[in-house]
This record gives C-alpha cells, structure tokens and sequence, in this order.
DNA sequence: CTAGAACCTGACACCCATGTCAGAATCAAG
DNA sequence: CTTGATTCTGACATGGGTGTCAGGTTCTAG
C-alpha cells in the first residue's frame, strides 16, 4: 500500500512515517517512479511504534528494540544484547511508575468529577 | 519552607517551581526580602502537579483542576463547572487509553526482555 | 560587619515528534 | 495527452516544560 492509506489506516500522518523512515524504524520498497510502498504489515509496525513512542522512549531506543520484537508474521527475531536488555528493563520500570502516576491522577479526576456531580 | 527545600524535598527544580506559580499552579509567601515561603501542604501540591503533567494535562487545565481537588488540608474546594467535568472526562477517558497503550508497550518489552533471557 | 550560601528576575536554548508549506515529480483514469 | 489526486524532498515552525546563565539581592552563621 502507499503512504497514504497507510497513514489513514494507522491514524499517523504522512509527515511521522517519513519521519519513522528517516529514523530507521520503517522501512519501504520503492516504485520505479520512488514513491513508498508498503508491506501490510507496515500497519502493526507504525502502530507499535507510536504505543512505544507513548510510553517515552525515544527513536533510538525503538530503533534497537524493533529488529527484536517478534515480527506479525511470525518472522525471526534479532537476539536483544544484554546491553539492550539492561536498558530496556530499565524503561519497563519507568513505565510501570508511569502507569501508577497515571492510576493516581484518573483517581483525582474521577474525585473531582463526582465531586461535581454529587449536589 | 523555602524553594531550595521544596525542591529537594519533591525533586522538582527550582525552576520549575517559580514556573508553577507564574502560571498559577503554587502560590507562596513571600518574606519581606522577596523570598518564597512555601506552606508543608505544597510538597503534596507539587506532587500532585508532577503527576498531573505526566497524564498529559497542560498547564491550563492543571490551573482550572487544583482549586476543585480536596486539599490536604480538608479545606473546602470549590465545585468544578460543567464545562470543565466535560473537559475532565474526555482527560479521563484520554488517561485511560494512555494506561491501555503503556500496557501493551511493556508487554512488548517483556517479551524481548524473555526472548534474550532464554536460550 | 562579612562571607558565602541561597534566592531573585529575565532571557535565551533545547528537545523531538509533529505540523505545515513550497515547488516539483509521479501515478492513474479518462 | 491531459488532468487531478497523490507523493516526493527539504526546510522552517511549534509547543511546553525544563535547563542554564547572568547579574543582582537577601539571608544567615560566625
């Protein structure tokens, strides 16, 4: 497909899958004319990738996490060096300190909201 | 207490603390020289201000949101108008999906993590 | 009184994914 | 071929909290 059903189908502008691209998180074939074609599994690619951009990390780090991950269909995976796993069970730890933030403010969210609804 | 305390004490920069009250966020005394006092209560306000931003809410809303919180103190909050419930609970459900996308971004971290782990 | 620590204001820089625009080339259908 | 939709590259802008620096004032212990 081209960038842009892949865009529409991901809900990712055109402007971020150049840019994933760019970075080398998202590869794509080439038609004679140079215009991107992608795989259909480029749509479970794009949307790891914003889920990991979500939870904060940066390109780079996706950059080394993505030949690791195991692939949609089933491919083989790249082998994560204990540098990367040191590195990566670091980030697992920060987003576990995110979701409890996150819990602690839906909390006072919903305190303040019942709060306006109770008369 | 003074910036420098408070700010060791919630490891928030002092920076970022002159910024919360410029926007209107932390309200402090001042000593006659100029100095910021700040009350006990503001360790648990900036707390709550820190975990505000790491939902996703900007200033604004943090401004509109902390004057309905209960405080600390159990003094008396003010009632959030239905304009800004409305706006809280489209944070919420925001939050919510944010929770959702951090789980499936550890999930995936887990998953590399294992696949380096086991031989 | 004095030295040094702490604090003040204001301004500029940064990050980094994303938006946006311009100008040109490609693609697909008539 | 023509035309309109789509895509291409490159460059500049944006946001919003935070870092940092400069130059000056205030506080506090000795």
């Amino acid at each position: 497909m081209r960038i842009g059903e892949l865009a529409r189908r991901t809900n990712v502008s055109e402007r971020s899958l150049r840019y994933y691209e760019k970075q080398g998180m998202l590869t794509a074939e080439r038609t004679p004319g140079g215009h991107r074609e992608y795989p259909e599994a480029a749509v479970d690619r794009v949307i790891r990738i914003q889920e990991l951009f979500a939870a904060g990390l940066c390109s780079e780090k996706i950059v080394q996490l993505l030949p690791c991950m195991r692939d949609t269909d089933g491919g083989p995976s790249v082998r994560a060096t204990p540098n990367l796993v040191a590195e990566l069970t670091a980030e697992r730890a920060r987003i576990d300190r995110m979701i409890a933030d996150l819990i602690r403010s839906r909390d006072t969210l919903d305190e303040v909201i019942e709060a306006a609804r109770v008369p």
